[in-house]
DNA sequence: GATGAATGAGCCTTCATTCAT
DNA sequence: GATGAATGAAGGCTCATTCAT
């Protein structure tokens, strides 16, 4: 790896949960000097803009939830069990490390740039829409082996997972009260082992 | 009305979508002065500061849903109609007028300050406290009223509509999709049919 | 005159003369900060950019020198005269007060701005072809009136006329030597004398 | 020639016509990255600054300017043939090949930085000054040998000449139009016909 | 109570230059 | 001799805030 790769990886890691707290508009130069220890120009001569930085910095912190997911989803076989990695991890990691600190980046992207910066909604939103697609493949899976009853509507399930454990971040964070994140967990177990 | 009153009222009503859209620090006093078509040095007169300002956009962004909420509420009587208010308003609603444009300021608000800015932070756990205790007060009356199981958990159940809701207006704001709150609706509706 | 239009005339006179001999990429908003006394804030609350000032500056240096060379014009009556006010203004004044220091500010405008912005360019090219139609006004008027030859072109003498002084100026300033400028005007002299 | 004398006159090459359109201040490094299409370091190896590149291309495109002029004049053997090199080369090249783009570097030079750049004025100084001195030596030759009348002056004349097409230069390319220099050049013309 | 005008700190970005490799 | 990577100062501009009028 040469050293601008380095640089840049290190530029990325650095700022990745500084983002994740502060958003573009409240994260400065500044706050990247400070949290990367480079000056401002070798940080411009790393990336070309701080949009250069903010996206590169939303695609690490998308990388790094889903390799959690996937790490835990690996672990298992059934549909029932995959889908549950999203309870175990959402559950158990979302305020702690190796989640970005901050949260869940991609809720806390797309409600930062939903109306302000049309590259990292648009990226936003295909994290979500990504996310949808995976759960919507494992229910189809699930139905398709037996595992799950045929009558449920993969697409309407998979959305409302979705949505009730980003809800459930936000509410857990805004308010600081884990236990409110580990009881609509507790309904989104509920939820799968119905299907 | 003292005249500046009037005049705090309608720096808070223009400037109502703005921080909703942009956020606290993407908020600009210039983008407050084109908002309102007043100057700074008239927005100071009438709030300390910027701070002040969000803090006051927030008290009010939050009474519009709630007056939204609680007139589709009042017009029933049962629980589950009642509860039924807030599929009706969010699915119908939060994209477009009178909700303040920009979204949900409760999920907006949560985001952008839980890591930035404490007396906001503070503001938005308070509203989605107050949503929660609200809706298990409805869950409770309908269990003592026959009108709901007695199995059921209203706090759990009272946390995961919150949390439902709330992720799947993130999810069409950031995808533009409207037939995704639509479905993830469908869904809660279902949820309160089966208490 | 409202205070915001005096701290606008400070800035745009106490620039003039850094704009004309540093030319527009070679001033900067801290070179305009020292020579007016004020903070950047305070000449952007003024200007909406240093184009904005650089080609209000233009505009000033411009008018200064056309009222110059208009005062020592009135003087006279004939068209003989009135083109010899040039003569004695590039020859006497160029160099010195009341024209901003630096030298002619078209020639330096045009010089500096042709490649490179065109608004200036622009404001240069019509004070340069505004010159030039005067001269043809005063000699038409000189051949009208019988005091030149019919034999002559306008057109063709006013432009080397205009020519012939910015040249002077220009070798002039550059090898530092008065004497350039004054033997060259005597040549201007000449050609008007034998018009 | 060794490996650095040839990137030397790549370097001098390819910026000649940055710094005679942008200036000294106006011309970037990485405006001679771009031109070069080396780095920053590699330029750095071959000169000590970016003043070091500056007059290195000035006296190349003096050297461009001259040759031009000399290759034409050296067609002739008369002192009022010689003369008219200038009016030829000025008249028809000045605004482009071989000329380098960007006009005419002694006169671009000379209002770039006789108030900002002591080396540069120096070399454009003595540019101009050659330049006379040049004309001067050919009229005193065309008096010598009787192809001139005694009764004019030397000095003046060559001034005169000199600071005329220059200012022709400045005028045509300010205003963006040739005819203008054409104009010019005739009286030019008439004035070295009339000697 | 409202305004116009100013401030100084901070914004993002680019500058000319250096130097280890 | 050339490069890649970094620096710190400076670039133009905007920020939230103040205060005389």
């Amino acid at each position: 790896m040469p050293k601008a790769e380095l640089t840049k990886a290190l530029i990325i890691e650095k700022t990745a949960s500084v983002f994740n707290k502060k958003g573009f508009a409240g994260t400065s130069l500044t706050d990247i000097e400070e949290a990367t220890g480079l000056t401002k120009g070798s940080i411009y001569s790393n990336f070309t803009s701080k949009d250069d930085v903010a996206l590169a910095v939303f695609d690490y912190n998308l990388k790094t939830v889903n390799t959690i997911v996937n790490t835990e989803m690996s672990r298992y076989s059934s549909s029932r069990e995959r889908l549950m990695a999203y309870v175990k991890v959402y559950g158990k990691h979302v305020l702690d490390h190796p989640f970005p600190a901050g949260g869940c980046p991609i809720l806390n992207t797309a409600i930062d740039a939903d109306d302000t910066h049309p590259e990292l909604r648009k990226r936003a939103s295909a994290a979500v829409i990504a996310w949808k697609d995976t759960v919507v493949g494992l229910i189809r899976k699930g139905i398709r082996e037996g595992e799950f009853t045929g009558s449920i509507d993969p697409e309407e399930t998979a959305l409302t997972m979705v949505a009730t454990i980003e809800g459930a971040v936000m509410i857990s964070k805004v308010t600081g009260k884990i236990a409110f994140l580990k009881t609509v967990m507790k309904s989104v177990e509920n939820m799968i082992n119905d299907l």
